[in-house]
DNA sequence: GTACATTGTGAACAGTGTTCTTTCGGCTTT
DNA sequence: AAAGCCGAAAGAACACTGTTCACAATGTAC
């Protein structure tokens, strides 16, 4: 635990000027990192400032030092969702599919890290980090021949599809964490096929479609018809690429 | 506080055979009836067993006779939303507007007490007493032409749009109680509108797009985006009515 | 080598959800 | 009418939570 009692490093062996960071520096970075092994691990309920710390073998008050609050340790780790994020520059022909991917990276980080998509929730999503982001997209869905109140509602939207379907996914995996995903989308599918036909026929009528499906299909689909609708706001003059219905 | 000490209640003042029910009995509605009035008043962090009894004047422990969990009376909170929910018959002419005003109404009811989309968020949405809800919508739906992988993802898509847009909603009221809208907005407006312009020049072109128009307008036209899509994939003939884009 | 400022410590405070044992009140049964 | 009973409420306790405080150790600067 200490190591208060080994010998002094002899001179040599010091690399440059002072001394190799013998107790690794309490820093940001590394309670952040912490967090997120304590959040995959245990979830987020039992997120807590103390199991942060005993993963960091480390005092909770020291935590304190580095972070204001818990609110921050979470905006750290929201914040680090959107390292690494490169969207394409805007391109008029393939702007759908672009604004698609958008979604599909986002949720694949939101799938990330376990019970992430709960921490994603609940922030206003303007933390300074993340303008450039907001801006490509924008430029994108200008690309696309959208008018502006449009592109203003179309981030909201977006984002909010997003997090809102990868919580559910979260959700149903969380709450039922012992069975299978197997298990639980027959008994589900079953439960909805069981119900009184007279009383719910669309739901029994559905039931294979509603869960039998993988979330990755059902997530495209949403995500289509998303952007079908954007795309009938379209003025530029190639909006309709080919498929589109009407 | 205790009355323990009032003389007992002479005979010719009790009206008939007992006594006028002196101590109202603690029942589950009662409970969430008071669960609402803290909820509206201290908001959703401070919603608290301690503070629901207190309210109750009753002590915490006796809450646990007549509800199991915390969780278990948030989810009856979340059921009382649904209660005198009536959704119209289906008709082929106007499923758009029957949609939309699902959505509304759900809205509505999400921000009639304080911080309720928060609680909406995080549940299942299959507890058994909106099943008749969800069939209703499909229905509606069916009604559109709607084939039926769409009308299996619709709900989730409208539902989750809806709970979304409204807890961004309560946040931005919420984060910063004490300024008034106005404040807020006019502050949050001059933020993006102050950008540099060079990096951000859709940020700064839509500052007043985005913050200045009513909630209730950007509401309608992110319902609109996605009816548009649904429709879009409606295979009855008198689909398109009209104002369809393209 | 001494002063300083930063960083980590341990204890404490005010809350939280939940459970346990005890007490009470109203109802039924003699 | 008295006795008993059983569900419902009370009170205290447990194991947590986020956060703050005064204090000790640490390494840096003069």
């Amino acid at each position: 635990m200490s190591q208060q009692d080994d010998v002094p490093t002899p001179p040599w062996e010091r690399p440059r000027k002072r001394q190799a960071p013998a107790r690794i520096p309490l820093t940001r970075e590394r309670i952040v990192d912490a967090a997120f092994v304590v959040l995959d691990r245990d979830g987020f309920d039992k997120l807590s400032m103390r199991q942060v710390a005993a993963k960091l073998g480390v005092a909770v008050s020291a935590l304190y030092v580095h972070v204001d609050d818990k609110d921050e340790l979470l905006r750290l780790m929201y914040n680090r969702m959107f390292e690494g994020v490169d969207l394409p520059d805007p391109d008029p022909e393939t702007w759908q599919e672009q604004i698609k991917d958008f979604a599909r990276s986002g949720r694949e980080r939101l799938l990330r890290h376990r019970d992430m998509a709960r921490i994603s929730m609940g922030h206003v999503p303007f933390t300074g980090e993340l303008l450039p982001h907001i801006e490509k997209l924008f430029a994108i869905l200008k690309a696309g021949g959208l008018p502006d109140k449009v592109m203003a509602i179309a981030g909201d939207l977006l984002s909010t599809y997003m997090e809102g379907f990868t919580l559910e996914e979260n959700m149903w995996r969380e709450r039922m964490g012992e069975a299978s995903w197997q298990t639980i989308s027959t008994e589900t599918e079953n439960y909805f096929a069981s119900l009184p036909p007279d009383r719910f026929p669309n739901l029994v009528a559905l039931a294979d479609l509603m869960v039998g499906e993988t979330n990755d299909y059902r997530f495209e689909l949403g995500l289509d018809i998303i952007v079908r609708g954007l795309a009938s706001y379209s003025v530029s003059p190639s909006a309709p690429d080919g498929d589109e219905a009407p």
